[in-house]
DNA sequence: TTTTGTGAAGCGATTCACAGCA
DNA sequence: TGCTGTGAATCGCTTCACAAAA
């Protein structure tokens, strides 16, 4: 505990950003009833180089066996007890447009272990709709709703010009982390992570290196 | 141009991919007629260091007057030239689910100066529905559709068995670019520049952290 | 022999610190 | 004086190359 506290200090964030991927190639596997893998395989199916992952997998401790490989149950279990599978994390979404009403229904979610425990807006257009088997409150709600502090994460889909307000609700009903799909930067206490995901920044990273194309860049294609 | 050229293959993309950010905020700070601003303050504003800003900058050209800072409206005009703003780019979305029908509407990417052209589909259950205005087409249209090749942009928002499948018809349908909300590496010849974004896969490195903070870790959130 | 685990080298991005200008 | 632009220093991640182990 002492000794894992210490260690999860030094995994590289980008190492942890490169586990979720490694998790979902080994399940598949595992549904192939593969039961051992190489860092040469898995690497391969990921996309990375063979180091990288076995460096990877060294920062949350020894599995291999040399001359042999990775035993795939065993992986599952270590990287999934690093990412925090062990339990179901509770989520707030919060708005109820497009994106909310389909993260509200996202498989993706209840696959890796998260549960939408409530969707929110603030629009009284919106309140009381049913999405995805759930009401929709409002947001206020959310505070009363998460006294016991089940609810660890939130899940920002609202417009930009509600994203900081939207923020300071989910600090106040003691969500520990946010998900921010605004693109906009959050200011939030100390002690809550954000991450951000922009859809669009994503779309204008794509313009950049199609206008490098038109420009006769034929190199190194997105990164 | 030919210099233009040299320029763009220097570009670190770690730079390419806060280019949006500062667009958004310079944007912003457009629309309340503020005409100047310095790299300490849009740094302060999008959560980075000044002398990055600088550097980020410098490699696009140099904008900046000594003592003074930035001219706001240049500074977009710069940053979207590199962006590949000056022309509008058409998309085409594949998968007519929750999350296809979301980005079918979502504002975000007409504002940014991106036209969603078309959303597919293979399920006949979907095909004819009505999304946001356009009619959801068979993904086999695509290709008879694209023939002028004014379709750049394709967005994978199908099921994962589905994806590999679909990028092979964008491919085909000759989309030099590839958005790709699916958890799968894809294969796509050379050329084609693909873009992951995954949902869950957010999700789970905030796990990590949860998971770090019930072991007693306060430091460094979120990555 | 095969494949892991890892020190060391290599590489790229960030930050510092200051010269160059307005 | 104030702020930009940038070489130099630093930091951290990736990749190499090989010793250790099955």
């Amino acid at each position: 505990m002492k000794e894992e506290k210490v260690k999860r200090d030094k995994i590289p964030p980008t190492t942890v950003a490169r586990l979720p991927l490694y998790l979902r190639c080994l399940q598949s596997m595992q549904d192939r009833r593969i039961d051992s893998v190489s860092s040469f395989k898995l690497a391969q199916l990921t996309g990375h180089n063979p180091a990288q992952l076995r460096k990877d997998l060294s920062y949350l401790g020894e599995f291999g066996t040399r001359g042999v490989g990775y035993d795939v149950d065993e992986l599952i279990r270590q990287i999934g007890k690093w990412l925090g599978a062990a339990k179901v994390r509770q989520v707030a979404i919060v708005g109820a447009g497009h994106l909310g009403r389909a993260l509200c229904s996202y498989k993706g979610f209840i696959n890796r272990g998260f549960s939408v425990a409530g969707i929110y807006d603030v629009d009284p257009a919106a309140i009381g709709q049913q999405v995805a088997g759930l009401k929709v409150r409002h947001i206020d709600e959310l505070e009363r709703q998460n006294l016991s502090g089940s609810i660890e994460i939130g899940i920002i889909a609202t417009p930009a010009a509600a994203a900081q307000a939207t923020a300071d609700s989910l600090v106040r009903a003691r969500v520990r982390s946010i998900l921010n799909f605004a693109p906009v930067k959050l200011n939030v206490g100390a002690g809550v992570c954000v991450r951000n995901v922009d859809l669009s920044t994503e779309l204008q990273i794509i313009g950049f290196h199609l206008a490098s194309l038109e420009h006769g860049i034929t190199s190194d294609c997105c990164s």
